[in-house]
RNA sequence: CGCGGGAUGGAGCAGUCCGGUAGCUCGUCGGGCUCAUAACCCGAAGGUCGGAGGUUCAAAUCCUCCUCCCGCAA
């Protein structure tokens, strides 16, 4: 089949590969314009962009989808299918309507749950237990579309978003690649989903990983997971910024200490009291520093309260 | 040139504004104490203060340039 490639990010990098390892052929790519990013502000192609020209494929990066122009370049690829993946733009009606064996897209979760911007964050901030992928035809509303299938895959205990990140993206890729046959033979079957058991990853701001030690441990520790590696959980510590990196439930129960207390356990691991448990801080960040262990920050800095830059400032 | 923080014995930091013999916590090594210990006591080793140049009687500290790391932002 001749299909256009919708996406942005490293998460759809695979998926875009798997169109031609499983014998398709990608007419054309859109992908987000270049964006200044890092420190410099260089501008900076997305990672799509940058496979898709190693591959000759002609790459498009309209900052609006609603201009008639890119209706215009579609047509002229003509493509059968339009696949997206982490695209990051709605598609407009006359979009969706346009390829003959309709646009599909593949979600990193098990829809109906966790629709929406950052479903793999999300499902480890909540502490899940297993998520997966899913391949679907797309509707107008935000991951509402019929379900083609779906992948699941446990998530591990310690597992951060970053690792899930990139496991559900080789897990997508292999389940596009099945989805694109099905729907080149005509036996694609469309079950559509249940928006009363429908969930909404809203999309990450930083301002959520700040810890709020009022809360249990263990609810801290999915943070940190879910917020690694980026943006980051992080607190304050003598009202500068701390990022957590990684972190362990040191107790699940009891509170001797107002919350944000840090103090060393018996093995030197630093430790921070918790509305309900003790949570370990096993590797920081201190605000222009580089990582370390929550021991080695420990010697240079003094036992404290963590937390607390908003209170006291 | 987008804004900002940082580089000091093996680790983490103080000292830099107001130049003058490099300090703290920890680790390491030796010794002691203890039933024992990641605990305690005594002692020791270990530093071109990121690099280059400049100012000065004297520079970790002031000036100039450079390298590397990180935060914001994405």
């Amino acid at each position: 089949m001749d299909i256009v490639f919708m996406g942005t990010p490293e998460f759809a990098v695979p998926c875009l590969k798997a169109i031609w390892d499983a014998g398709h052929r990608v007419v054309g790519v859109f992908t987000q314009p270049d964006k200044p990013a890092g420190r410099g502000y260089r501008l900076t192609p997305p990672p799509v962009k940058v496979l898709a020209a190693e591959q000759g494929i002609p790459v498009y990066q309209p900052p609006k989808l609603r201009d008639g122009e890119v209706l215009s370049i579609l047509r002229t690829l003509s493509p059968a299918l339009i696949v997206v993946v982490a695209y990051g733009k709605i598609l407009p009606p006359d979009i969706l309507a346009l390829p003959p064996k309709g646009c599909i897209n593949v979600h990193a979760s098990l829809l109906p749950k966790y629709r929406g911007a950052a479903p793999i964050q999300w499902s480890v901030v909540n502490g899940e237990k297993e998520t997966g992928v899913t391949t679907m035809y797309m509707a107008e509303g935000m991951d509402t579309g019929d379900i083609i299938e779906m992948a699941a895959t446990p998530i591990g205990p310690e597992e951060t978003a970053g690792a899930l990140h990139d496991r559900l993206s080789l897990l997508g890729a292999q389940l596009l690649a099945h989805t694109l046959g099905l729907v080149e033979a005509g036996k694609a079957v469309r079950t559509p989903q249940d928006d009363a058991q429908a969930t909404y990853a809203s999309l990450i701001q930083k301002e959520m990983g700040e810890l709020d030690f009022d809360k249990p441990a263990v609810a801290l520790y999915d943070l940190i997971r879910g917020f690694s590696p980026w943006p980051g959980a992080y607190t304050f510590a003598g009202g500068k910024l701390l990022k957590v990196l990684r972190g362990a439930v040191a107790a699940e129960t009891g509170q001797n200490a107002p919350p944000g207390t840090v103090s060393r356990d018996e093995t030197g691991r630093l430790v921070v009291q918790c509305g309900r448990g003790l949570l370990a801080l096993l590797e920081v960040r201190p605000e222009g520093g580089k990582a370390m262990t929550g021991a080695e920050y420990l010697r240079g800095h003094p036992l404290g309260v963590l937390g607390k830059e908003k209170n006291n400032g």
